[in-house]
DNA sequence: TTGCGAAATGACAACGTTGTCATTTCGTTA
DNA sequence: TAACGAAATGACAACGTTGTCATTTCGCAA
């Protein structure tokens, strides 16, 4: 069949090539059991033959609902990819789309204004996820008839909030080298203003004040491996650190490579936990015990509250991913 | 004022309430300057009232248009964080919000199912994120009224194409071994069903034939630092074995693990080049040469080419957004 | 054949915007 | 004050669907 010019090919096009009426194309597409067969397979070659779309904005229009869900990326950093995935994977299962849009580098965005900006946009519900701290975070009220859903370990007033247990994670961390006799840890952080790694550093704080330890002043990194290394050149001189936790792998990696250079051995002499568990991709036979977040669960967690929450907006709940602790070599026990 | 309890507020109360006609509500958020300001401050006084928030289903119907792009994820690898978010940068540059799908883990997805799905949803123009081969790839002809941009490597027939120059890459790294005096140069690749790696191979393959070198045989590798390892300590066995060029970083510094255990140094007995220049996050003072592609970059160039189509969609172009040699210390100069 | 209930189909309004065109209001000049 | 053109505003249709309710057609029993 030669191609259409014309420019959008309507229910009411398909209706009168295959010569029944709007309604029986409408409900060869929504309730194809209530049209007889035959009837059935006309509409189906019109259709074949206009090359009919179904228009979007007119569907949602009239059933007042979208079928998508928006994401605000305030923050796309590595651990990201795996949430988008979990939460792209969810929305898919429960027949869902995406709909996404992000802070630009360098702009400052707060959650009012997302929230503005998104509920313009064919949405449902919404998912922000949230790394670092903004303005209004505490003011901020969510649109009534908006489901909204924070990803962030910081606890919000009116918003139900999905996060990994990065403090759990840290104090599972830390206790797990008090259990293996440590006396003390010392932690090596990330990015200042990184929610994660002020999350990491209370866990490991509170482990150790819980067994009336006091904690050592943690070293501040950058998140990647130099400051890791530069760290471990510091740490390799404190006689009583037995025990390093670094904010995340590559630092560990980095502490570990400057313990080495030092003449000192991992665990033999020092003991050393990462976060996020990625070394073994750039590692070969990696040694390091390290604490990995379930991001992907993270995501899907995230879709499956805003959906659980779309008839009823205004609900709020919280909801914490535990960690993981992957046990390599990289600990050593000094119990007797 | 008190919250209303009225489900959606609509144009037509807001006009209503402000005691002007609906057209002039439309006027205030689409040609303000069209409206006497007396007149603006009171429908924005309603507006704020009523908490009023235009209809994106309405508003898209009339226009006929809806300021979205769609993407599709084929497949959502580390690299692709990057790109996605070049992508989001620019839609946002340009208006645009982003429509995501994603293929689940384990179906299997053509592209004719991903633009059938894709033109279902809220979309002008679109976006397929392509890293492995599919089925109908030649044979798939986009929808005549969306453009369609393919992000991957090899050509198509009648679909924009958009990739990073990886055959150009590895070309570069190669050439810049035997520019230096090598005679010969090794390479690991990654996952074999892998475009990059593929092209990878290719690029390399191509720059040792046109010197008349016989390319050996290729390690394979699965993408790991483990893999890479495998491969240097066959490696370190050969003789000959002077220049090794890696698939990505990760399997490079597995290589260069395996060298120096077998008591062979980088770069003075063996050279290594990798490829996407990372490895300095994780490896602290990292001397790896690495082949570093602008993925936010080709992001950008991709959502550009969608929106400079979206009033021809049937034009075609191909996009190669090269690569950059980040020069370390890992090679060594031979000449001489 | 007729009559009947059920199944299939159709006519029409409505969703909330924007475009077109008509009408009113305003400020200026005669 | 009257008259005029420009600026501001309004009435109404239209975008392409789905819901409501009315109508037609069908299969089957009397």
């Amino acid at each position: 069949m030669a191609t259409m010019d014309k420019k959008n090919v309507s229910m009411n096009d398909v209706a009168i090539a295959a010569g029944v009426s709007l309604k029986t194309v409408s409900r060869v597409i929504n309730e194809p059991d209530s049209v007889r067969e035959s009837t059935r397979d006309k509409v189906h070659s019109a259709m074949e033959a206009l090359g009919f779309r179904a228009n979007f904005a007119a569907r949602s229009l009239k059933l007042g609902r979208y079928g998508c869900i928006g994401v605000v990326l305030f923050h796309l950093s590595g651990g990201a990819v795996d949430m988008i995935d979990g939460i792209a994977d969810a929305a898919e299962e429960r027949g869902f789309a995406l709909t996404m849009i992000k802070k630009r580098a360098g702009e400052k965005m707060t959650l009012a204004e997302a929230a503005r900006r998104m509920s313009q946009l064919p949405v449902d519900g919404m998912i922000f996820n949230l790394r670092q701290m903004v303005d209004d975070f505490d003011t901020f009220e969510a649109p009534k008839d908006l489901k909204t859903v924070i990803i962030t370990p910081m606890e919000h007033p009116t918003c139900s909030t999905v996060s990994d247990d990065q403090e759990g994670g840290a104090r599972m961390a830390c206790e797990y080298f008090l259990n293996h006799g440590h006396k003390n840890v010392y932690f090596v952080s990330g990015k200042k203003e990184s929610l994660s790694s002020q999350c990491r550093m209370k866990g490991w704080r509170a482990a150790l004040e819980a067994r009336g330890i006091e904690p050592p002043e943690p070293l501040q990194g950058d998140w990647n491996a130099d400051s890791g290394y530069a760290a471990g050149l510091v740490l390799a001189d404190k006689p009583d650190c037995t025990a390093v936790l670094a904010a995340n792998d590559c630092m560990a990696n980095g502490v570990m490579m400057a313990l080495r250079d030092k003449g000192l051995n991992v665990p033999d002499d020092v003991s050393v936990i990462g976060f996020d568990d990625e070394l073994y991709k750039t590692i070969p036979n990696s040694i390091l015990t390290s604490v990995k977040f379930r991001h992907r669960e993270l995501g899907i967690r995230a879709l499956n509250e805003v959906v659980a929450g779309l008839e009823a907006p205004s609900s709020r709940s919280r909801t914490l991913v535990s960690g993981v602790l992957v046990e390599r070599s990289s600990v050593k026990d000094l119990r007797a």
